[in-house]
DNA sequence: ATTTAAAGTGTCGATTTTACACAATCAATT
DNA sequence: AATTGATTGTGTAAAATCGACACTTTAAAT
């Protein structure tokens, strides 16, 4: 009906690794797998100017002078994948404590130009005055992710799934404080929103529904460099979030 | 204020791949990152006597005797691993056009015994009784996801990864349907989303909810095999669903 | 004092969700 | 042929949620 190919087991057969129908030597068995660099890309999303951005730096790879890169590395010896990850992060922007989320593996044998290369990309969520940008690094930059065209290697495909993924994923969970500064008012939180998921919502609504899901801690503090009325800076209150049992169904817009 | 460490530019640089900061020798650059097998494992999910089974093979690997294993293998030279799952399910079901998605890459160092294997989990959706399981085999077996406890490697930890994906992706997109046969009854279907997401529905409104998303097609047969008033039997439509461009944001039960 | 810009606030109608009960149908049994 | 058992198929009303919508308040700038 359908050809049987048993690989691992004709392979390990091959190898004479099997006895009596099992694999004594596992190392034997690893050795005899093919491998295949490994490399974690960062797809770091800020806001700024009411604006969604990420953070790119020129590649520094000839047939890509010009484009941009996401920012990642090869993941070392042993180490995990989530560790890279964020040691790029920490090397890049300085910052710890980051929101970071594995989203997609991508293996197309020919995304890299230097022969196959696996990358796992990453999603990651900072507020963009925390970090603490390399004055002297000229070659990063924060891009709009809207107007964002050509990249190096698949990277704005790459882009484009987390940035779906994001859309998606905000919606479900109020992972978007992670963009902001501690404290914020309502509007830039509407901002934030309406910019990333691009469309325009009523406030009071908007409001109803974070005061409704009661998270936000109100400071007692305004803003204070507004030319027109103050609003009120709220902060997140993460605790209660990761504390709340209830699966978290969507947030819906 | 943080220590920058640039690994890949650095290294490059010490293999003289650069020159005048851009990197000309991709391929050098490319053999100078560290290498690491790779395989896939898939979680190959069925619906059989009102409980949702996972496909598993016995190990045969000596120090997981008597463990249970996901279907996976090594992803071999220049093959896509969407392909390699693709080409896991086909070797092991005989099946082809089977809903098949990436769920997560795994990484932990010690996850293998043998040394560093990075698996990528992928998650399968089948009709068990299309499937020609390969009768000689007598190594692979359905299980009741509820009731496996231990399996070999971290593939318990994948598998309860897999599954909580699916109990939120099969609330988003009407994907229940590829565990059943091509013609079902209401009761089936519902039986399939209680038993996946371990509720209790009230008929009328499981009912409503589907007609209303309007991607059943009345057969006009009926169940003929119960001791009971039989129920309409129902076929998916794939078709409209595919075409369906509205995003799907969500079945909510 | 006036102007400007955004903050803050509530209601009502429409829609969606939930809870709930009884008649119809077929097979099996007597 | 009649009865029993098990499940299908169907509608409605109350409750909750969503979405549209406008005016007053506040502070800074002029």
């Amino acid at each position: 009906m359908f050809a049987l190919m048993k690989k691992e087991s004709s392979l390990a057969a091959e190898h004479g690794l099997k006895n009596s129908g099992l694999i004594k030597d596992v190392k034997k068995l690893v050795e005899s797998y093919p491998r295949v660099p490994i490399t974690v890309d960062c797809v770091i999303f800020g806001f700024d100017e009411n604006e969604l951005k990420v953070l790119l730096i020129r590649s520094d790879i000839e047939i890509f002078k010009d484009k941009w890169s996401l920012l990642g590395d090869f993941a070392a010896d042993n180490e995990m994948l989530d560790d890279a990850a964020y040691r790029v992060l920490r090397e890049r922007t300085g910052m710890d404590d980051v929101y970071l989320e594995q989203v997609k593996t991508f293996s197309r044998p020919d995304r890299h130009p230097g022969g196959r290369v696996l990358t796992v990309a990453y999603c990651s969520l900072l507020n963009i005055e925390h970090h603490q940008l390399r004055k002297m690094d000229n070659e990063l930059h924060w891009h709009s992710v809207k107007k964002i065209k050509e990249m190096a290697f698949d990277h704005k495909e790459i882009l484009d799934e987390c940035y779906t993924w994001l859309q998606k994923r905000i919606q479900e969970h109020p992972l978007g404080f992670n963009l902001l500064p501690e404290k914020f008012s309502l509007r830039e939180l509407q901002n934030l929103y309406e910019a990333i998921l691009d469309v325009k919502m009523d406030r009071r609504n908007f409001r109803k529904k974070f005061f409704a899901m009661d998270f936000l801690i109100d400071t007692g503090e305004f803003e204070d460099d507004v030319p027109h009325r103050p609003g009120k800076l709220y902060q997140f209150d993460f605790y209660k979030y990761s504390h709340t049992k209830k699966k978290w169904n969507g947030i819906d817009f």
